[in-house]
DNA sequence: TGGAATTTAAAAAAACAACTTTAAATGAAT
DNA sequence: ATTCATTTAAAGTTGTTTTTTTAAATTCCA
């Protein structure tokens, strides 16, 4: 564990002072050629590099992104996780991840922990409790106090800051009329995410496509339960009932677990039923039969979050007026869907 | 945007000195309880929070473990890091993710650029492209500056440090013992990741099973092929061949490719095919049938490695011995596997 | 009660590492 | 000897913590 070389070690290693080795190896026009050679070779020996730390002290910034996620483990923000780290890592940003488990407390602890200097600004999905609460003072404690914010999926309305989201609505309001075209009658809703806002657009657009179609709503064919166990009783009862056609599910529990009841069934999926679900394409294709699903186009989202607080941390504007950006999403068509 | 409280500042509010106003903070007997409080009060009310960024420049640590991964869109990784990031929370500690990507020169220069005052020391996946360089210098080089490392899952046998691996030789070795007391005779091996470390000890597993059984080693029924597409080429053959009664995979896409293409064949499963792959517990519950699995309980794994760090970084031992730990897998029995 | 000793409170300074700016010094040339 | 050009030294900046000094207040004893 030999120690690190720092300006003064190095400026000591020569008998020179601490400014002459910061210019030499900033190649400053000030030092001659002979002092500049010794003092960058010996840098290079020694693998010299500025400690960054000290750095960000002296430029107040330090060059950090602050991600926080509700949970890691779901894949859509893994992906999302991934696109801003591609672009962070481009723009020579680091990322610190907070995890708030959609808990409003760790939430707020992870953010209030990281915004003491060590991050620059913030990405941000909001964690489900805290969309629950419509409890957001902390987040405008934090752009108050001069640290920008970006969110993403899952935004605050009341919250000024740039967001980059899904057109939730329309991606479930194409996805229900390519049902209807598909010839399905009986199209039912699943839904485990009806307290999330991106939960709600989607259930609105699925409504609207029926109501544009002339189709009823029938409520009998429409589960919203945020409670699994729960959630999954009802998904029996209505399966078993055979009521339906198709079936548009707005999460990944809900697409995979009719797959799995369905089939259990022996109900053929698509001769029988349609279904279009909102889940990871990499494992949708792993699927007997392939599930067909809304693609959010997770990295993009990511990458455009990450572009946009980078470009607000480095623009000088006062009057900056945020901005909503909204990614497209595709309807992919797999096994799991085809003409009645 | 108002200007952050600073000990300078609050500092200037009372017209008393920098130093009496850390003490007050900290509450040191050395101040006057009037004092202490007023500018406690004042404190509270502005809410001030030590910049960490300067706290760390003078503490030499910055309670921040840097975290490489090779991918975090795979689950298991995902895993491992959302159980690092819950104890690096217990312990005070942040977490900044570097993405690998697979690549050596990715892996490289993430750890460089955050081994420069950033972190305290690393918890590392390494690289495919690593490990099959067998190129391990940056990891020397990095342990000598002084950073400590810790490898899970993938590690480098030529390096001294603490380690984290899970029992892959015996895991695969009692996967492959299960399958045969089930009564299949003709064990198919598959596996994508025989650059890997942890596909070598697997698949060594799998044949010390077969030897141990007295049963044959048949090259016919071992697909090893790193090219995806080559692999599905090879796999489907000896899909349709019907030359096993059981497969045994090695990683996540040979688990699931071989349940689809044998249920797209018309094979039953289990009833003609057993199957255990290594893949996600979550998807694997929600393929039809169920995939049975071995768990590799990817959050202790990434748990324990930030103890071992953690513990690592708090102790002044110069002489500590690093250690390599086995986290235990567990059979999954689920419906992809019953008696023949 | 006056002067010394001791306690107390607060201020000053140093350190962390990098970087910047200003001032000074050296050397050569005029 | 003076001027100019080139180098180098010194000092200040960031915010915090820790150590050292200084100043004031109190106590103690003669």
């Amino acid at each position: 564990m030999k120690a690190k070389a720092t300006l003064k070690q190095i400026a000591l290693e020569f008998g020179v002072s601490i400014s002459t080795v910061s210019k030499a190896l900033s190649d400053s026009p000030e030092i001659s050629e002979a002092t500049k050679i010794k003092i960058q070779e010996y840098a290079a020996l020694k693998n010299y590099k500025p400690n960054s730390i000290a750095k960000n002290l002296k430029n107040q910034r330090t060059n950090t992104i602050g991600v926080i996620i509700p949970n890691i483990l779901n894949p859509f923000f893994a992906k999302v996780f991934s696109g801003i780290e591609k672009i962070a890592l481009e723009k020579g940003y680091n990322v610190i991840t907070g995890i708030s488990n959609e808990s409003f407390n760790k939430e707020q602890q992870v953010m209030d922990m990281l915004n003491n200097g060590t991050i620059d600004g913030f990405i941000v999905a909001i964690a489900e409790e805290t969309q629950s609460l419509k409890e957001y003072k902390h987040f405008k404690d934090i752009i108050n106090s001069g640290t920008p914010i970006v969110m993403f999926d899952r935004v605050a309305d009341g919250i000024n800051c740039d967001k980059v989201v899904v057109d939730d609505f329309d991606s479930a309001y194409d996805a229900t009329t390519h049902l209807i075209k598909l010839g399905s009658k009986k199209i039912a809703l699943l839904s485990t995410v009806n307290n999330l806002s991106v939960g709600k657009l989607r259930f609105e657009g699925y409504k609207k496509a029926l109501t544009d179609a002339k189709m009823s709503i029938d409520e009998g064919l429409i589960v919203l339960e945020t409670a699994i166990e729960d959630f999954d009783v009802k998904l029996q009862t209505l399966i078993s009932s055979k009521k339906m056609d198709a079936v548009f599910a707005l999460d990944e529990h809900s697409s995979t677990m009719t797959m799995r009841m369905a089939l259990k069934q022996g109900i053929k999926i698509p001769q029988e039923l349609n279904i279009i679900g909102f889940a990871d394409g990499v494992w949708s294709r792993r699927l007997t039969p392939s599930l067909s699903t809304v693609s959010q186009h997770a990295p993009e989202i990511g990458a455009k979050a990450a572009e946009l607080l980078i470009h607000k941390l480095n623009s000088k504007d006062e009057f900056y007026q945020p901005q909503t950006v909204v990614i497209k999403t595709e309807l992919r068509k797999r096994e799991s869907t085809r003409r009645l």
